[in-house]
DNA sequence: CTAATTGTTGACCTAGAGTTCAAGAAAGTG
DNA sequence: CACTTTCTTGAACTCTAGGTCAACAATTAG
């Protein structure tokens, strides 16, 4: 009972985490928010508590569609080294190709709010865990399907993969496509074939 | 002539530069800064003009002492390979072991301020490519020392240790020591010996 | 010494951030 | 319909960021 809400709150996290993303935590305004959701300043205090609140909740966000796009972007037909490869490359073009570079939200999160937030902390480690982890698990695909050499060490390329990611969301602020490329096939040059 | 200034404009630069460093470009107030160079507001805004041209000052400072250390720690005697190992490890070892994990002040402006800022991330850009000229030509050394492969490209090469430096400063937040040397270990391998 | 110049300091100002709240509106309950 | 509950809205509030300014202090030129 009780009136009900006008809004979707799952619609209204996820344009919110759309807001953080461009902006960063600390330069988005409750006004910014409101503006971006169209529910009243009010509202959004009702509903959610306090901005650090609803920004945990958009991190959740985040985690979940990043972690959807990752086991979609994987788990399509080809080898493991070709869909890592291929996962790179979409983060960089999406972040190349949008209106804005913003890099991961994840990462700007680690930066923004290190040392002085624990729980962000927390999620973010939890969340670049998740990662390698489905990459590993992907790598281990690929050795059994006899495309990944037996010798190659799944969870330190794993890790080596998702470091590079961490990288290139910086290095897009300014470098060339073609250079981010370039990068990407050098990091998972180590993901190698077995020798025929 | 007129009154001398009470402290050491360099000196000044530098403070702000480690609280920036430290807390982030906005969330870095002017009282803070005061408190930090023992400076007062009225002095800086005198001194500096704005906070804005305050951090110019300050990046261009960490850009100046980045260089240095980056090639005091390629020049010292060693493989390519063994020098940037080493290079990497102690950017890692400086942040896991200072008082709090911070970063790099170039990527986290980069987050920070990437797409409202041109002329901060012109400045960025700039940084990383020095560093990247300069591990290329470190790399290049090695191959004319013998101890790296000709056919290894040392543009590509020095683009992804300076991609997993980026990512490194990120992964630090979370990650023990030993994930990121073996990280370090990974991205390096592609600067091969010559086979004998 | 006086004047000109440059620095310092703390009070002051404005705008906006982040939050709270009182009044009213829309639903279900009996 | 009265009543309770939950939501909405806009005003209001407090606090701080970022910056300005007037008054005073320290220096040098002549």
């Amino acid at each position: 009972m009780g009136r009900p809400k006008t809004f979707e709150p799952d619609d209204v996290i996820e344009r919110a985490m759309q807001t953080f993303w461009t902006r960063g935590y600390a330069a988005t305004s409750p006004a910014d928010l409101a503006e971006a959701t169209g529910v009243g300043k009010g509202s959004l205090y009702h509903a959610f508590g306090s901005k650090r609140d609803l920004f945990s909740k958009a991190l959740e966000c985040y985690s979940r569609l990043g972690e959807e796009m990752t086991e979609d972007l994987l788990n399509r037909p080809g080898t493991a080294k070709e869909r890592i490869r291929a996962y790179i490359r979409a983060l960089v073009d999406a972040d190349l190709d949008g209106p804005v570079r913003r890099g991961c939200l994840a990462a700007n999160t680690a930066l923004e709010l290190a040392g002085r937030d624990p729980e962000a902390e927390r999620t973010v480690r939890r969340i670049a865990e998740r990662v390698v982890d489905l990459i590993e698990a992907r790598i281990e695909l690929g050795k059994r399907d006899g495309d990944v050499a037996a010798d190659v060490d799944a969870r330190v390329q794993a890790l080596l993969v998702q470091n590079t990611v961490s990288g290139l969301r910086i290095m897009a602020c300014g470098f060339e496509r073609s250079t981010l490329y370039a990068v990407i096939d050098a990091s998972v040059a180590g993901i190698r074939q077995p020798a025929v």
